[in-house]
DNA sequence: GTGGTCTAGACCACC
DNA sequence: GTGGTCTAGACCACG
């Protein structure tokens, strides 16, 4: 499993880690009654304070996509699978609205914007297959 | 000259403020040699902080985009819609990679990514034309 | 306003904060609108870090009793006093069944039991009047 | 002989074992002399692991509440009875305080906690009946 | 001044 | 080993 952090995009780490554990779960990667990686591993594989993973683990919790398992860890919660598709498709869709608002407002033509779409687009794609 | 800005979407407010200037350079709005409203004025339009405002037109001035007028106010510096038009592409093209990498990361099927854009886009669209 | 923690009483100091800021509410001392005491002032009063205490603001945020407000503070959230009502008498209730459920497993007779609670009742009346 | 843990009451778990071998042995469930149940049949009854069990035990043996007997188990230690009802009535007084002084602090009527205590008290009876 | 985020490191309860 | 809580202290955005 691989969560990747950009370090300052502007959203907070711990959301960041709420995001991509989501997105594996929504994706299938993990599934419900997997187990999460630890605090402690996940810190050290993201080179992240353990504290900023516990809150976003504890921020899920709330959430009811995972559940807490003493002295054993955490684990992906019944039914986790559906509400994380559909958060995806809104977080998705809310941060494209956010751009595409700003980029109307910048009064770029949409040709243009169109452009830079499949730009952007064909560029993250070799970056997630690399 | 009409900004808008986002509540809270990550980007700091004195930021938004910046782009918002610049994107109105960049469409003519604002032309060389045209006075910035005042921060008074923009802060009671903006129902935000003077001092934020302020910021804004400080880093403004920092960049060579606007200069201030000694008892007057800020005015569009020579030379700036074209660095405006610059960066205007530089920071929408930036955002839509940010977003799409996510997008990418998120494990959505492109056909569904489209689809958010289209829908993303309209609706946006239709908010800077009312 | 005054709250009071009790130093390793088995609940976490986050949790005792969030229990008296919703008292004070529920008792009124607190109305909709009204600022709570800062993050640093309270961690000051309290002797208690001020980590801590913006745990229990967020926590509070979270469940629609207060509202951050930007630069400025936390302050009561409208109907909050209604919900603080409610929780508290829950928290009581659900308090009182706990040590009561263990005082029946205990083996002491319901004589017993109700001349505790008469003593432990004076004796609390008399110290929060102090 | 039953124990009854709560899940999550606050109270370690290894003390909820303690409080309850302490209980039996004062009601005369448990005399001197009794063997306790075994560390692993307990902790399949309570569904605890076992090192949180063997804790318990350790604690009530350097209490002299029980006596190790090698090769053999934990028996009650002779006098443990008297030592047991004295506990009893300080642990059920001191929790018993602890809860009425956070109902005074939370500002419900004396009225209103003496329905709680009754509606909780019933209650809790019916339970350990069952 | 305010809250928001993050790091570092500690101790506890539990498995 | 696990998560839960707490302290200490830092920097940032905002008013």
């Amino acid at each position: 499993m691989f969560f990747e952090i950009q370090a300052d995009n502007g959203i907070p780490i711990y959301d960041q880690v709420c995001r991509q554990v989501k997105f594996a779960i929504a994706r299938g990667v993990l599934a419900s009654g997997d187990r999460l990686p630890s605090v402690r591993e996940l810190s050290k594989q993201l080179l992240i304070n353990p504290n900023t993973i516990a809150r976003s683990f504890q921020a899920l919790q709330q959430e009811g996509i995972v559940e807490p398992i003493r002295g054993v860890g955490f684990e992906v919660a019944t039914g986790a699978k559906q509400e994380c598709r559909r958060q995806r498709k809104e977080i998705i869709k809310d941060r494209l609205s956010q751009v595409l608002t700003e980029a109307a407002q910048s009064g770029l033509e949409e040709q243009e914007i169109e452009r830079l779409f499949r730009q952007a687009w064909s560029s993250s794609q070799r970056r997630s297959e690399s």
